[in-house]
DNA sequence: CTAACAATGTGAATTAATTAACAAAAAAAC
DNA sequence: GTTTTTTTGTTAATTAATTCACATTGTTAG
């Protein structure tokens, strides 16, 4: 296979959601246009994407759901699981653990850290909740790949340098504050005013076009 | 002023971000490699972008931070505020009040909607938490343009269908399941899992790559 | 059996986004 | 006071992403 475009792997994992949705409810096969229904795209797109991963539909049928969520799983999933960790046990390290927790996935949150003595010793959805000081430690024992930084802005930096030094692989960075990595280190960034504020931005842009 | 690209309009959210907090440090002025650094992007992007809004720095000293705060403000937000609400006050609905509260902003979450008795009727940090039943009449009320969906999946649509009844003009989904809105309403989803599945796939190639 | 239909698959065209390349000019160096 | 450096602003080129257009082919209807 070429090169996977940015957007197709974004819209895979997404697809993969619907679909485990629609096999749960005993759905067997699906047409390019209820996908692209589901994720308000065109079902061109849908079969662009599809196409882009070699996988062919029945025509007239579409895809076979079951089929098609593990050809998915062959691309973007790695053969083993990869295990994650959370950096900071607030409000937002806990929604994630919880809205993680159940999902059958090739991720899984091994780890969670965090400086309150309050936290550390605790365990939430079953994940344990370790001492910050201890973070290169643990990572390397339990071979943690990816971490999400849900610390205090203020501790972004110094928080990303020790993952890095720790040896992580990917950062998934939910602090407000950019950080720095090593060009080996994937990371992505995702702030939620920046989402609110695109949001109010087109909904001015529509009042003001009538 | 023409089309802004969508992406431009993300960006210019971001670089205010930064600014701000390099107007908070006393920096007057700033280069564009300096923006582009913090944001991980080229200097000339951000060049570019502010070239679409119209804006430009003074040879050799770079860009006026606080000119250039003002103007992002003047193209991205509303003349007068925008109120917004927080549907669902579980974990996630409470980490975006918490991370909103304090930001000097020209949105202001003045609302949330719960369906939990023990969450009604309480405040966290400044913002009232309502029924869901009373929804509609509250947005009308209160003038709620913006809304961020933070329920249950299994609740998503329903509460997508009861904002679009109360006339909300844009949504920001957060809950994993897409939902359906007429288009003169903006609609933003989000979802974790396809960000870390995304750093996932890319450490994965990185690997693979060598 | 044949025509109309409804779906997939894909090359070509289009549109969106980014990057390259460089002119212009202020500031600094000499 | 001239040259070099550094930074902006912008046109042109390139690359990425999406959409169009349509050939293909099972399936259904008549
Ligand atoms: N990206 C987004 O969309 C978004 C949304 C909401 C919040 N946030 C940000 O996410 C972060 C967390 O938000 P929150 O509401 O959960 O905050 P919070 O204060 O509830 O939680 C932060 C946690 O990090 C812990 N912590 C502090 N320093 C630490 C360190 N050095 N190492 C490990 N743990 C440490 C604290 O003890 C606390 O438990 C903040 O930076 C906030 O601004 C981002
Ligand atoms: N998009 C993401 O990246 C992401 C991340 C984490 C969680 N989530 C999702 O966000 C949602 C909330 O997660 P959470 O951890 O805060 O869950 P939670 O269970 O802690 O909170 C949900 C809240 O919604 C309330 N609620 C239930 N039905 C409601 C209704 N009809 N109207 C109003 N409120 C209602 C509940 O009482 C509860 O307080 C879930 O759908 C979860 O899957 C999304």
């Amino acid at each position: 296979m070429k090169h996977l475009p940015h957007k197709t792997i974004e819209r895979l994992s997404q697809y993969r959601r619907a679909l485990l949705i629609c096999l749960d409810k005993g759905q067997t096969h699906i047409y390019s246009h209820e996908i692209a229904k589901i994720q308000h795209i065109t079902a061109v797109q849908v079969r662009r994407d599809l196409m882009l991963i070699g996988y062919t539909g029945t025509l007239r049928k579409g895809y076979n759901v079951k089929e098609l969520i593990e050809l998915i799983g062959e691309i973007i999933d790695s053969q083993e699981g990869i295990n994650v960790s959370i950096i900071g046990m607030g409000n937002l390290g806990r929604a994630l653990i919880n809205y993680f927790s159940g999902k059958r996935s090739h991720l899984k949150i091994v780890a969670s850290f965090d400086i309150n003595p309050d936290k550390i010793g605790n365990t939430m959805s079953g994940v344990p909740c370790y001492s910050s000081d201890d973070m290169e430690k643990i990572i390397r024992e339990k071979d943690i790949k990816l971490a999400i930084m849900t610390v205090p802005a203020d501790f972004a930096s110094q928080t990303a340098d020790a993952l890095v030094k720790a040896g992580i692989k990917g950062i998934l960075n939910y602090t407000p504050k950019p950080v720095n990595v090593p060009k080996e280190v994937y990371l992505e960034e995702y702030d939620m005013i920046t989402s609110l504020e695109k949001v109010a931005f087109y909904v001015k842009l529509n009042e003001s076009a009538g």
